[in-house]
DNA sequence: ATCCACCGGGACGTCTTGTGTCCCGCATGC
DNA sequence: GCATGCGGGACACAAGACGTCCCGGTGGAT
């Protein structure tokens, strides 16, 4: 194992500390000597911070200060840096220029690939929780579907730090899938391990369109719905069209009109290509899409390479905010990014 | 570069921190689950400190917490660390080891060897500056001696945080050498970097012992001495008893006699063997070997494996509390020392 | 020679974080 | 049922971080 992965997992602190300094040394390099004043003001810091790490930079005698400014005392150790700074980064390069990219608010990635190594699910679900640990509040709502994903960051939630009041709905119906992956299940692992409440949904995802309606009036379900729609987090997974449209139990033609449409990734329902449009949609109970424009934080999750172009086609949606995926998946995402640029700036010529 | 070597010097705060959290981790290695007053326990450590740590254990994914304490929940990675952690160590294993054996407060390291690279010097006179940085105060008296190693550290000062009102005294009288480097000279240097004050010693160090005798009873030297005597910090270079015994101009029976001796060290006009016993002595004017047991501390500078031997002759005296030399001298030291043990077991068997 | 701009160092008040210590409810073993 | 150890919560106090301002020094321009 690398040094540097051994400092991520244990002392994850040393990286915006090395951060700071490389900024701090590379302005150096290109400007001395330089007044800590000077610093603060191109580097967007305070005066104060400046101070202090120039203090300990002139402690391990990388600077010397004089009465006209800072000046470098090793430069070759900079470059050095800067690399160091680049491999405990690691993934947060990735995260940041897939944010960037996608208009998301967060990316979150883990090392590994869920198509080559089952156990990532894990570290995705653990991730999941990290994650909502720190944005989850007493009395916020929670709305979460089904699936393998979801159904492991559920039992990953011991990893709270501690319990949280937060009420928990399924965002959708049953799928006819195994009870424990469904909604609901996934709902009531939740609220149990937060130490909150859930409600349930006794209804199936996929009912016909004139029952839906009928249904949709029913107090009980309107009542769900209200609180779903006022959720002020959804969390779901990321299904490829294929897969998913095989589970809701879609008929071949519609299959086909999926694949000639260039369908790839799948979310409540809703088919999408490789750009975000939506290229087909079946009626589904539970939140709809339109729904997600209201909810304060969409959180998607999903991993793997097979699953990356879904993704992109999910997320280009821009219905999500917030996405915990894993290496393999990003990686794919990426070169698929730069994929399409490739091809917009030729067309564009 | 190593990774850690940029570490060390970018942001050697990490060390203590891996330090405290393999700490932690080693322990449940041997014992778990364990709960943080148990580990406070045993580890000799606050219970808030552990909870903290624990905590960042536990987003990092290493342990698990549970109603029944912690567990590990990853090990390889813990022998990982340890290794790290010793790497990162570098040299503080050795420092610690010399300080241990040789009865010493404090034993700085800089990397590096004198004999094959003169910028060590500087990186001494650096490690001295920040050494002297760390402990002098206002109105503290520190007496210095003359070498080419004190005039660099001389030097070297402006590396201190803030100006120190000290008193500088030269701890000898002049040796025939160059002014930069007599004791005088490097005391105004001194004094004028710390903008304290100094006092000079206007006599030769290598007087006949009558002439000593009748010059001790003036009253300025009475003065300059009784100053000496109550200095609070001494500073001294470290010699080899021949290059010394030549400095000071001995006559050819007296080297042979040193030699025959196997003087090997040189401080203060004594010359020392391997295990730091006095087997010569020239009189000298200012500080005598027994003034230095009132002083508060007494710091010995000096590096390169060629040095080894005479600062292990030296420092086995028992006179001194600090020792600032380099890696070159430090291992040689270290070697010495083992070969010692290894000569004195089997002469015990 | 004077003025101005920038420098480092000093310092103070406020805010944030760290730490020690204690307590509560839970779980487990006897 | 009791004792012991657990994690989590919380509070008071201590320590450190930070923002902000000021002073004297330095050097360049006039």
């Amino acid at each position: 194992m690398e040094d540097t992965t051994i400092i991520q997992r244990v002392a994850p602190e040393l990286l915006p500390i090395l951060e700071l300094r490389y900024k701090i040394l590379r302005e150096l390099l290109f400007d001395q000597p330089l007044g800590r004043r000077a610093l603060a003001s191109k580097l967007q810091l305070g005066e104060r911070i400046i101070r202090r790490e120039l203090e300990r930079l002139r402690e391990g005698g990388l600077v010397e200060v004089g009465p006209d400014g800072v000046r470098l005392r090793s430069t070759p150790i900079i470059a050095e840096l800067g690399q160091l700074v680049h491999q405990l980064r690691g993934l947060r390069h990735l995260e940041e220029g897939l944010a960037r990219e996608l208009g998301l608010r967060r990316v979150v990635i883990v090392p590994g690939d869920l198509d080559e190594d089952p156990m990532v699910k894990k570290d995705l679900a653990r991730a999941t929780s990290v994650y909502l640990d720190k944005v989850l509040k007493d009395e916020d709502v929670l709305a979460v579907t089904g699936g393998t994903t979801l159904a492991e960051v559920a039992r990953s939630l011991p990893l709270f730090s501690s319990k949280r009041r937060v009420i928990v709905v399924p965002a959708r119906g049953g799928l006819g899938e195994e009870v424990e992956l469904q909604a609901n299940t996934v709902a009531a692992v939740f609220a149990r391990q937060l130490g909150g409440s859930y409600r349930l949904f006794h209804l199936p995802d996929d009912l016909p369109e004139e029952a839906m309606h009928t249904i949709s009036n029913e107090p009980k379900v309107r009542q769900i719905m209200a609180l779903l729609r006022r959720a002020d987090y959804v969390l779901h997974g990321i299904g490829t069209a294929e897969e998913m449209a095989r589970r809701r139990g879609l008929g071949p033609w519609q299959m086909e009109l999926i694949r000639k449409r260039q369908g790839v990734g799948e979310a409540f329902g809703y088919y999408f290509d490789r750009q975000g449009r939506i290229v087909y949609s079946t009626s589904s109970t539970g939140l709809r899409l339109e729904d997600l424009q209201g909810i304060g934080e969409v959180i998607a999750v999903g991993g793997g390479k097979s699953k990356a172009e879904a993704a992109l086609a999910v997320l280009s949606s821009k219905y999500q905010h917030v996405c915990i995926t894993d290496e393999g998946a990003a990686r794919v995402m990426w070169s698929l990014i730069e994929g399409d640029k490739r091809i917009s700036y030729t067309e564009g010529r």
